[in-house]
DNA sequence: CTAGTATACACTGTATGCAGGTATGCAAGC
DNA sequence: GCTTGCATACCTGCATACAGTGTATACTAG
């Protein structure tokens, strides 16, 4: 995984351009990428759009044809629900070795500074809502990193590869929801009895509650479903989500 | 991911190759990969090798230098136990899925079949044995069928394209041990216990047994390490762990 | 003798030409 | 009118040529 740098190159370039046109709905699912007519439209030779269209299979957006080539994945409601349902199993599972490997509780100083912060916004305007989601992915970062596993970090960077698992992909339709401020305060308790389990080498409980921690993004989710549709496409990728109205 | 017949394609030739050179441990950890060094050696141009090398970066066993190009990744025994407590985790929410979402007991029947037929070894010989993992691995790809999730199904595979993660990665090292019998009688009883639980809609139970079922695993391996220091070398990518002795 | 700089080599990234294959469209036969 | 076979055209996969950059080594100066 070269992730360094990888803006000024090309293949970089083309690789940042066909994700954010796949997720702004440009490609239908099911349609197949010609590597020409990419040529025409990112000024950019064959190669590294071949290389890009590679690393975008790997990501899971686009799948080999079985004749050469690439076509764009069709996603379902289901494979939302479970991607977040899969990173509430591996973030409890980060929360659980974190627990299980704490060896001196200077470690959660960085943990508790995030909290701190994050309990000091005083959640009024749109901008507090940013900061939070801001902090809260420092958070749940610094978590990781104390799970102190490379392999659940490879795990979690493949999973939230794909969109739809990654929590800030919500902000936008959060952001909208008259419920945010009242996710957000369950959010920081959360984010408490987290923290408390850690410091306690409590790895049952600290995982309870980020699997928890997780499923709340899936009800605020479902809330936004239920609601306004439009909302829907705010979420980046949402075209290449099958609705099964459509079917 | 282009899974079908590559094995016809320079690219996926080349991939095939690589992988079983690096393997073997024809390349140092940290080494780093040089293109023409390929080409002489594989007889492939450039194009394709590139594809396979960017491919296998993707897989975990390379990673992108800073200045392009890949180096060997090296490993430590504590990324090969962690990557067996991955599995667990994700065989465990497998189960914990199926057992959730079974909607017909029917669909419990090839899970059975398997098991009836793991159940009917006479487990004297090395065949019986080898005969046992066959069906130990159909049992568990069964398994995560019936969870019924693509996105677990992603995890997992990503998962065990690494060597260690591997299951049948262990069949050797695990052949040559005098208490294959026994770990074969436990797990025998685990698949037992988790079939139950699947057919009781008991999620929780269903995923703790998984979960035990990965550690087994460990078990086994870690007495390889403790044993006969050859039997390491059998394991597949043994030349990429680093051993804390060397160090 | 050491350190810094310049030059040369090697390697990666990119572009393009070529060949094989697959899909599609048209025509002919049933 | 439908199906099937053939031809054509496009598109992918592969190889190679070229350019830019990073690195290593050697030489010079302090």
């Amino acid at each position: 995984m070269k992730n360094t740098l990888e803006f000024v190159s090309q293949t970089g370039r083309a690789l940042l351009t066909l994700r954010e046109m796949l997720l702004k709905g440009e490609f239908a699912p099911g349609e197949r990428l010609s590597e020409l007519a990419l040529v025409a439209r990112l000024n950019v030779s064959r190669t590294p759009i071949r290389l890009a269209l590679d690393r975008l299979a790997h990501e899971g957006l686009l799948t080999g044809a079985p004749s050469g080539g690439f076509i764009v994945c069709e996603f379902t409601l289901a494979d939302i629900w479970d991607s977040i349902e899969m990173r509430g199993v591996l973030e409890g599972t980060a929360a659980r070795l974190a627990a299980e490997r704490l060896t001196d509780p200077s470690e959660l100083l960085q943990l508790r500074e995030y909290q701190r912060q994050m309990d000091a916004i005083p959640n009024n305007t749109m901008d507090d809502f940013a900061r939070y989601m801001d902090l809260n992915e420092s958070f749940h970062i610094e978590l990781i990193s104390l799970a102190k596993s490379s392999m659940l970090d490879r795990s979690l960077k493949h999973l939230t590869s794909l969109p739809f698992a990654n929590p800030s992909a919500m902000v936008f339709a959060r952001s909208k929801l008259p419920r945010a401020v009242e996710l957000m305060t369950i959010g920081k308790e959360q984010h408490h009895a987290i923290l408390e389990a850690l410091a306690n080498h409590q790895g049952t409980r600290a995982e309870a509650v980020a699997r928890e921690h997780a499923a709340l993004s899936r009800r605020n989710l479902e809330s936004v479903f239920v609601g306004d549709s439009k909302i829907l496409s705010c979420v980046p990728g949402a075209s290449l989500i099958r609705l099964e109205t459509v079917v």
